[in-house]
DNA sequence: GCGATCAGCT
DNA sequence: CACAGCTGATCGC
């Protein structure tokens, strides 16, 4: 087969195939052969509803090493490798699918398992191949001998090629950094991890440390007992396929053959290993043998040495001494050069850490390696029941090294799209997967595929899977029908101010998918704002994107397409925070005099959108650095200090801060003085300064100043910032009602969230009005409260009022609401964990919706947490809200409201 | 009676 | 604390 040639491949039809063959063979087929043996007609039944998620790819009918659950939902299995665990369901009878797998894998089936091998497809590594229109490629593992990694693209629902990687059990090493094939799994959509040692408490050392090791033990008591002939006895435990390096290091290094028992001999032989003589069956050519996996002792609860094996071994086999090596998976007892050693009279055991699944460090640089949207653990939680307890908490492990945004803008558009979901109702879509019905297959089943082995050479096609990445840069397949077609339903998505250029830079980038166009373009709003401001010079604009329609000029170089093609669009460097001047680190930096211009400049740059920020623009942001934080700093504390920090030596200019927001707002000259007074005021922060500039849009200076300088409402803002509530809320008592054009939020005391729910009013004590997008600050003050709550139910009921004014007035945002509580909050309270539980925020939601507790709890119970939220959302927007159609552009244009 | 599953043990 | 796998009891069709 040639290298650019993809063997195409298709389950339904081999397996009717070997079922032809199978009866063919033994002419009686058994009743239940034949009743198991899906009709010509009838499709493949849908996945049960419990089918273990960790053990199916997504949008295929593909089970990874899930054989005990198999049935008539599917006829493409694959194993990853040949351990019990992983193959149980497998027997000699085998008959429900076709079984995808590594060289070695295959054979072992069929020569220990005894399965068919009419059921047995034996894969190359590396070699991508096209199954049921899918590309899936066999990457190795470093597990046991065949075990592989399989990489899936899956055909997505616009065309997107959604990518999974399981990887079956693997211990991690650097030199799959350099397996081409993973290359094109970057941002996966999810990987199928093994998350064995899911712990930092597990610890072990690399396997070349631990071989090492005990090649040293072996040659150090080899000298010591030098005179002596045939003496001492090496034992080496091992279970049936695994640890093979071990042996082969001891012969290669000890200079050794190695002798195993027939059985071992025979499963060796099969997996090609030590062809060259180095093993032998006879006991007197070898001082080292192999023995089964207890024998030495009992290995778990904890590790008991068996002696009077070791005894009975020492006299059958005539020697003196027996020196017994264990490699256990992990030890708890791994001390700086010191493995634990158990001795005995004339024996000693070594436990050795010698583990071929990852540990904790490894996991998460194979995690951060492949950045992918999610980790799915697959081992470790009971994956029969979705424990999502259980899963949240290992995925916690990986927090930081996975693509966050990408995981929250999808799971907001999930909520959007209700049911369509991709991981979490996968099996809702089963029936609509391409190419899974059996019935066409019988007549392209080509009669001469007798042995699947067979298959293995001859008919290789050209794929029609798209070889090429899922960003696609080409348009030039489609017909301009298709285009047009594709741009009318952007258009109905995007800002009317958006250009067709700029949809198709948008298309393109995204694979011609819409939703992830339309994702990009709000993740980008900005930039393609300013290019539109470069290219029109427009000053009014449509307004049916609220947070953009603002007619305020922007003076900013126009950036050329290029540039910002070229970047990720969540490149660092480009997606700052829009309150990253006050996380903690910069802001301690600027007041310390050195303030880092970059960060500044783009910080502020990204300001000039929208005055406040929505709730739902959280999940516009870059996920921040999670090491950054501190950690046991409130922002209370935060802000204290830099109260004391800058005294009135802060009325230094703030010349660089002037320039820029002269630069960011109009130019004029005109403006610096009072520019000047309002950094004052702000202490420098750009971002505030804008904040209160574009509140008061008609600049009549001294007048305005002296508003600014009076205003409750700016210096509420101020204090918001500065964490300072009770001054905060000393001043909006005193405050009457002045009005500030342009500003989204209603002058409301920040603290009458925390009112009895009696006597709080959602609506009219929200600050914000019906239908507008719940903005931050409503979540930023509860969140405050609810901080510095020690009662829960006090706690409950404020977060209770807040939801009542989120449904009363902006029922869109309840799910990004909810999902900032059970996460990260908002952008003020940045890499801050709301020290509240999960049971609160349910409470309040509980009181808010009028839901009872029992209801949440089963969802909770059965969707896990992010589907607990989601279905809650749903239920209460359904409650609450004139059900809305979920059409594509329903969706969008709800999104962009929020927006 | 048979195969699948599980507890218990190595 | 969860590395693999065997065996015999039990379940269920």
């Amino acid at each position: 087969m040639a290298a650019s040639e993809t063997l195409t491949l298709d389950s339904s039809t081999l397996f009717l195939n070997s079922h032809n063959s199978l009866s063919l063979r033994s002419p009686p087929t058994p009743p239940a052969l034949s009743a198991s043996l899906p009709s010509n007609h009838s499709p493949l039944s849908p996945f049960p509803k419990h089918f273990p998620k960790s053990k199916v790819i997504p949008n295929t009918r593909f089970v990874v090493d899930g054989f005990r659950y198999a049935g008539d939902h599917s006829v493409s299995y694959f194993l990853s490798h040949f351990h019990s665990d992983h193959y149980t369901g497998l027997t000699p009878n085998w008959s429900k699918g076709i079984i995808f797998c590594s060289n070695v894998t295959a054979r072992l089936l069929v020569e220990v398992l005894k399965v068919s091998s009419l059921f047995v497809v034996p894969l190359s590594l590396s070699e991508p191949v096209s199954i049921d229109g899918c590309e899936v490629t066999l990457v190795d593992a470093n597990h046991c001998p065949g075990a592989v990694q399989f990489l899936f693209k899956v055909p997505g629902i616009d065309g997107k090629c959604e990518r999974y990687v399981h990887t079956g059990d693997f211990r991690y090493c650097n030199s799959m950094k350099l397996e081409p094939t993973l290359s094109e799994f970057f941002g996966s959509d999810a990987i199928f991890l093994d998350t064995t040692y899911c712990n930092p408490k597990f610890v072990f050392p690399s396997q070349e440390e631990s071989i090492g090791y005990i090649v040293s033990v072996i040659e150090r008591i080899a000298v010591e007992n030098v005179g002596s002939l045939k003496s001492v006895l090496f034992l080496v435990a091992t279970y049936v396929i695994g640890k093979e390096r071990i042996l082969l290091e001891i012969a290669r290094k000890c200079k050794r053959r190695i002798h195993v028992d027939a059985r071992k001999m025979a499963i060796l032989r099969i997996l090609g290993v030590g062809e060259d003589g180095v093993f032998t069956e006879e006991e007197s050519e070898s001082d080292v043998h192999v023995v089964g996996w207890n024998v030495l002792g009992e290995t778990w609860p904890y590790f008991r040495p068996n002696f009077v094996k070791m005894k009975e071994i020492m006299d059958e086999r005539g020697y003196s001494k027996v020196v017994g090596f264990v490699p256990t998976g992990w030890t708890y007892e791994v001390k700086r050069n010191k493995f634990a050693v158990r001795t005995k009279d004339s024996f000693e055991i070594h436990l050795v850490p010698y583990s071929e699944h990852s540990n904790y460090d490894e996991l998460r640089e194979y995690v951060k390696f492949l950045k992918p949207k999610r980790v799915i653990p697959t081992v470790g939680v009971d994956v029969e029941k979705l424990d999502s307890k259980h899963v949240n908490a290992m995925q916690k492990h990986f927090a930081g090294l996975v693509d966050e945004m990408a995981i929250k803008q999808e799971f907001l558009m999930g909520f959007h799209f209700g049911s369509r979901e991709t991981l979490e109702n996968v099996e809702e879509d089963f029936d609509t997967v391409p190419n899974q019905t059996v019935d066409h297959e019988i007549e392209t089943a080509s009669p001469e595929l007798k042995s699947s082995y067979s298959i293995d050479q001859g008919r290789g096609t050209h794929s029609s899977f798209p070889r090429e990445e899922p960003v696609s840069k080409d348009l030039v397949r489609l017909n301009d029908n298709d285009i047009e077609e594709i741009l009318q339903e952007l258009r109905d998505c995007l800002p009317k101010w958006v250009t067709q250029d700029q949809m198709l830079e948008l298309l393109s980038s995204s694979g011609r998918n819409i939703v992830e166009a339309v994702s990009n373009f709000y993740e980008r709003e900005t930039e393609f704002y300013e290019q539109a401001i470069a290219c029109t010079s427009q000053t009014s604009l449509s307004n049916d994107s609220a947070p953009l329609s603002k007619p305020y000029s922007v003076k900013s170089p126009p950036r050329s397409v290029n540039v910002f093609l070229n970047q990720t669009y969540k490149s660092p460097d480009t997606r700052h925070s829009i309150k990253s001047s006050i996380s903690p680190n910069k802001k301690r930096r600027n007041l310390d005099d050195k303030p880092n211009k970059k960060a500044r400049t783009s910080s502020s740059l990204e300001s000039s959108g929208p005055k406040q920020c929505r709730i739902t623009r959280f999940f516009n942001k870059l996920a921040p650095n999670v090491s950054q934080g501190s950690g046991n700093e409130t922002v209370f504390e935060q802000c204290h200090n830099d109260e004391n920090l800058s005294p009135s030596g802060s009325t230094k200019s703030y010349k660089e801060e002037v320039d820029q927001f002269i630069q960011i707002v109009n130019g004029s000259e005109s403006l610096r003085s009072y520019a000047a007074t309002i950094l004052e005021e702000t202490k420098g922060d750009i971002n505030i300064a804008l904040d209160i500039y574009y509140s008061n849009p008609q600049p009549n200076l001294d007048e305005n100043k002296e508003r600014l300088k009076s205003s409750k409402l700016f210096q509420a803002q101020c204090s918001i910032q500065d964490c300072s509530l009770s001054e905060e809320n000393k001043l909006l008592e005193e405050s009457g009602n002045i009005e500030m054009p342009g500003l989204p939020t209603k002058k409301v005391a920040a603290n009458l969230v925390s009112l009895t729910p009696g006597k709080y009013s959602p609506i009219e004590h929200a600050c914000w009005k019906d239908g507008e997008p719940a903005p931050y600050i409503h979540l930023a003050r509860t969140f405050d409260l609810v901080e510095d709550e020690k009662g829960k139910i006090k706690a409950t009921s404020i977060l209770c009022n807040m939801f009542r004014s989120l449904l009363a007035l902006s029922p869109e945002d309840v799910l990004p609401a909810v999902y900032l509580c059970t996460n990260k909050i908002a952008p003020d309270h940045e890499n801050m964990e709301l020290n509240i539980g999960g049971s609160i925020v349910t409470a309040a939601l509980e009181e808010a919706c009028g839901t009872n507790r029992s209801k949440i709890r089963d969802l909770y119970n059965s969707l896990g947490d992010l589907g607990d939220v989601a279905e809650l959302c749903r239920r209460t927007q359904s409650l609450l809200a004139p059900p809305s159609p979920l059409s594509i552009r329903g969706v969008f244009s709800v999104l962009r409201k929020i927006r």
